[in-house]
DNA sequence: TATGAATGAGGTTTCATTCAT
DNA sequence: TATGAATGAAACCTCATTCAT
């Protein structure tokens, strides 16, 4: 439960960070934090890719391009690195969203920007599939489920609500009843994240475009496209 | 939560309910069916409780009352017995749901009894939580996926879509959009499924309210309570 | 810590049963029986031969002619195997000690004969190793530790200060403060155990002779030999 | 194998001290000595507390306040380290004991102070576990169970054997098998070391009074006290 | 048809040992 | 000399699948 702030290890004044696979880096910790990272990334994709109990942590090593035993260095067991690997994740997408918008132009132009980055960003990216998997493993998984509602869930609900508000409260929107199901505001967004996971190849599916007429039936037809 | 269409298997008349000391039906076939309906059974709910790869067949046998090499005798394996058990579970759910309608009245009353039926029938009951098994499993199991989309998602989907253009064409419904995207028509029940498995406890959602101030953005709001 | 009774398997009708590596035997439970009793022979040997840690699973499997998974039909892992184990051979044992001797004769024939069948039946044989492994594994298995004390040492204690009494009492034992330490009497048993198993190949020890003079020492020399 | 007393230890004269910030000794070698001291006192812990093959070398490490590296730069490996291990405690021990008793007095004396010093300095001590150690281990080790039985066993024995005689020439021993089997003067030191890592919990045992009572059983009882 | 004991491949986890720093 | 991150062999244990009864 415990955080572990991802050992925020300050790039080493060399530039030679970031990507996988670089030659040996200056110092030993910042090696550490790489291959913490590569165990990372690779345990995101293989539970992505199989779900929790079918990830096979010799995969993960291999991926991650280290030996088995180097995953029990930073993590206590599987369980734990799921756990921990969710937070790990969502934390900073979190950070972003929350000071993202210079409250600015009308709540429609708010809720559009905010909605498209979160399709742009996540959506249609690996986090897109963190969606997914949380609520693929969720039940098996309380203490996931339940950051997830604090961290975003609650979160993203209070918002979306401030905004339905000010949206009413200024005439930009007519149903007052939706101040009470924001998660009304987000179903679509949600909607497009699964069914890319799931139906991309039968049917390809315009997230935004979705998004657009959906905003439409809330805050009415837009004049100027 | 019994499924059972099976039920068909009323007890044939003749009394050699003999071989052995078995309390309830009469011959073999008829005993077989009985397990096997055990075994589906039995194996959906361990399925949904723990996903495909962390259930057991010790525990679906147990579970069902029958021995562990029995389900072999009604399935081949443990991934042939999880894509059946879809297609087992959704065949009958859907036919129920394509000869529902008597066409009558408005569109809204037709997509909100459509609507509230099934959130009563299949949101709030184990197959609400087949929902999410299968966007769980999905990527794993390419064949579910297809099985679910063409059985369910492009019938619904087309379904929903014959629905609006004759909301549209009744002028029940102003955005034309829509048509192009039944899927925000449904977006909030999917929604409530997934709040159900996953934020129940945290917050309770009233999907047949929320469903209405969903249908009220859709067809404007309800003169008449 | 339940004593599983070693499931009483009455031998089967036919007398194939007993020694190991028999051909099928008549029934299932049988066949089971027979296996159970070879794993715990194999594990008895192994886990004398190497202590409690250093005992692979794997070897026991092979030595009984068993596949790992075997092993886990019949206890639930490891540990709960050892102890069960210390059980299951000494239970037998106290069981025909304690109902042996016919009390006839001196007290000093009393405890030579229950001596010599101790050294003869415990000491030169696999239960003498048994002791060595109690002693070595005792600390890190207190139930194991508890259960030796409750059903071995405590009772033979008992036992022997209630001989070492009526030998004062008859006047064959002279020095009276024995009877507060009846460890003294069996000392020179544990003794004779713990060399055969560690010093043998040095200077073999007659135990017999041994425990013969140490008996003189506490009756007084005998007269006849 | 190499045996390195090394408690010349002594800190040199010169108070360079300075390279790092370490409180105690000076030089190289020194500190060198100082952690090679700390790693075998708790490698000897931990061996006890855990057997060889339970005992981690990170525990040891730790317990030494060590990096688990420098283990390796004083011994080869676990095995040899545990050798050798027995061989630093033991000797010491051996070399204090042979030069004990100025031989005055009765051989009864002699015995009693000789036993009593090893109660007091062996069997109390964490070097009376290291006899159960060895018990426990011997097997697996013939290296250590050879050199135990060189330095101690067979000494003590011989020494023993003398004493007997003497006391048998003197008339103080009348039990003349007892040479046969100087064993028997031990035996009940070594039980007592075993009962007390074992059964001191369920009963204490108070090894000088049972020590005095075996003496009189050897030596007659004592007049005065 | 039904059973469940038996199998053994395969998974997670530990830990002695190495080696670049 | 000392470190401790990294390794990977090897241990324990699980569980889908088989097959004699």
């Amino acid at each position: 439960m415990t955080l572990k702030p991802t050992k925020t290890v300050v790039a080493p004044a060399n530039g030679t960070s970031g990507t996988r696979a670089e030659p040996p880096s200056s110092n030993r910790a910042a090696r550490a934090a790489e291959r913490r990272q590569a165990i990372i990334e690779a345990a995101l994709e293989e539970f992505i890719a199989r779900g929790f109990a079918a990830t096979r942590l010799d995969d993960i090593a291999k991926r991650a391009g280290v030996a088995k035993g180097t995953i029990y260095l930073h993590f206590k067991d599987k369980e734990s690195m799921f756990e921990e690997l969710v937070r790990l994740v969502i934390v900073p997408v979190v950070e972003r969203l929350t000071k993202l918008p210079p409250p600015a132009g009308s709540v429609r132009d708010l809720v559009e920007v905010f909605a498209s980055t979160f399709l742009r960003e996540v959506a249609s990216t690996r986090r897109g599939d963190l969606v997914r998997l949380i609520v693929a493993e969720g039940p098996r998984f309380p203490a996931v489920a339940d950051f997830y509602y604090r961290e975003v869930v609650q979160r993203g609900i209070a918002g979306m609500r401030a905004l339905i508000e000010l949206g009413i409260a200024r005439g930009e929107i007519r149903e007052k009843g939706l101040a009470k199901f924001p998660q009304i505001l987000v179903a679509p967004v949600l909607i497009s994240v699964i069914w890319q996971s799931l139906f991309e190849r039968h049917a390809p599916l315009d997230a935004q475009a979705m998004l657009r007429v959906h905003l439409d039936l809330i805050f009415g037809e837009r004049r100027t496209t």
